[in-house]
DNA sequence: CGGGTGACTTTAC
DNA sequence: CGTAAAGCCACCC
């Protein structure tokens, strides 16, 4: 099991209507300082599996990889239509926040 | 083995 | 408030 492979699994574990962050899921699998390294496993995933990467944000609940999809609202739509509560353009990270269990 | 890359985070100016 | 830079770690070639 890749890193790799764990970050999509965790991910794909994210509750419906939760939010995550790259640094929890990094943190989870045993890398807390490459949340980097987390996205870029999203951008290599998409398309194989169904990964909700609209639920894994920064920490401060911004949606930074908006900009990745099809188009800058999508992730605002899926979060909101789950019945995520918006603060302005970032997730309320108070209700919402979601931390993984962590992986081996 | 080494260089390139990344949807982050933090600090600094 | 905005931009810049460094630190960070695993994958790919």
């Amino acid at each position: 099991m890749t890193i790799n492979e764990k970050i999509n699994k965790i991910v794909a574990t994210i509750p419906l209507g939760k939010l995550s962050t790259y640094g929890d899921i990094a943190k989870a699998i045993g890398m807390r300082s490459s949340a980097r390294y987390v996205g870029w496993v999203l951008n290599s995933g998409k398309g194989k599996s169904e990964i909700p990467a609209h639920r894994v944000v920064n920490r401060n609940g911004e949606l930074t990889g908006k900009m990745h999809f099809p188009t800058p609202n999508y992730m605002r739509e899926m979060l909101e239509a789950e019945g995520v509560a918006f603060i302005g353009d970032s997730g309320d990270m108070k209700i919402h926040r979601w931390s993984p269990e962590e992986v081996k």
